[in-house]
DNA sequence: GTGCCTACTTCCCGATGGAAAGTGGCTCTT
DNA sequence: AAGAGCCACTTTCCATCGGGAAGTAGGCAC
């Protein structure tokens, strides 16, 4: 029952989401995910904690200080919001250890893991153009100054 | 002379660029990508109109009020400044046409279609998951309720 | 002239995100 | 028993950002 519930969103979903559309519910999902903190946090959590593309060790859990530490800038607040928001949506779980001092830790979910598949590219296309990048605004730069 | 300084930005930017750094020029640049804007304008001018993975009929240039209609609630102003600064970053060209009234068009360099393949998936992403992120939405509020 | 068209640009204000300080629960020290 | 310390938040305050609406520029048509 469940199954064929989901299958039927499923093929609803294809029929029916637009994210162009202002009201589209996939719109709002979309503008969720194109988020700096979500990008590095599934970067994070996926593995990809090592600049080159080779370094992934695989996905694994981390911890709330851990995250913290790596997403270099991010501030508690927004730590904590977007981890909530990811969970809410079924990216990640959140896992409450009652050691001393409580251990919280966070793992993708197969749902997060399928988009941790295109944020890591994200990632690695931000790293790789870089330059030429850098490049384009200095040509830019010139030409208009 | 030109290509080789790119071959060496390119074998440096593999050794030195990490996203996860704040102070990293990469990192600037994924705050820049991870954009509902910017992932919608270069889906758009991908020529992913249409909702479905199959319906693209490739990249194309497209006029400014063109781009505004197509992406439904976007500001003029955030529509101007974002492809401002993919211009700046060379992700697409600006083209006026002195017709009347003037033709603005917009069109994505190649780089800009590197990134495309990326942000198309984005799109895709959340049209097909959608159905699974309202469902762990209900269930989460559902237990916190 | 007046109006109309596109593609912006500017202004104002409410929403959002960052910095920093505060909270709570538990344990270890003195 | 009273601090002190640690982790994971939570709250408060303020600056910046983004949206809505109105204004601008430049050219032609009437």
């Amino acid at each position: 029952m469940t199954t064929m519930r989901a299958a039927q969103r499923q093929a609803q979903a294809r029929a029916d989401y637009n994210a162009f559309l202002a009201a589209c519910p996939s719109r709002q999902l979309l503008d969720r995910i194109s988020d700096k903190w979500v990008v590095l946090i599934l970067c994070a959590l996926g593995g990809d904690a090592s600049p080159q593309p080779g370094g992934s060790d695989g996905p694994r859990a981390m911890r709330y200080s851990e995250l913290a530490r790596l997403l270099a800038g991010v501030s508690q607040k927004m730590l904590t919001q977007t981890l909530r928001s990811l969970e809410r949506d079924g990216l990640l779980t959140r896992t409450v250890t009652p050691t001393v001092p409580v251990t919280v830790t966070y793992e993708l979910t197969d749902l997060g893991l399928s988009l941790h598949r295109t944020t890591r590219e994200i990632r690695y296309w931000a790293q790789a153009h870089m330059s030429e990048v850098l490049t384009h605004r200095d040509d830019y730069d010139a030409a208009t100054s």
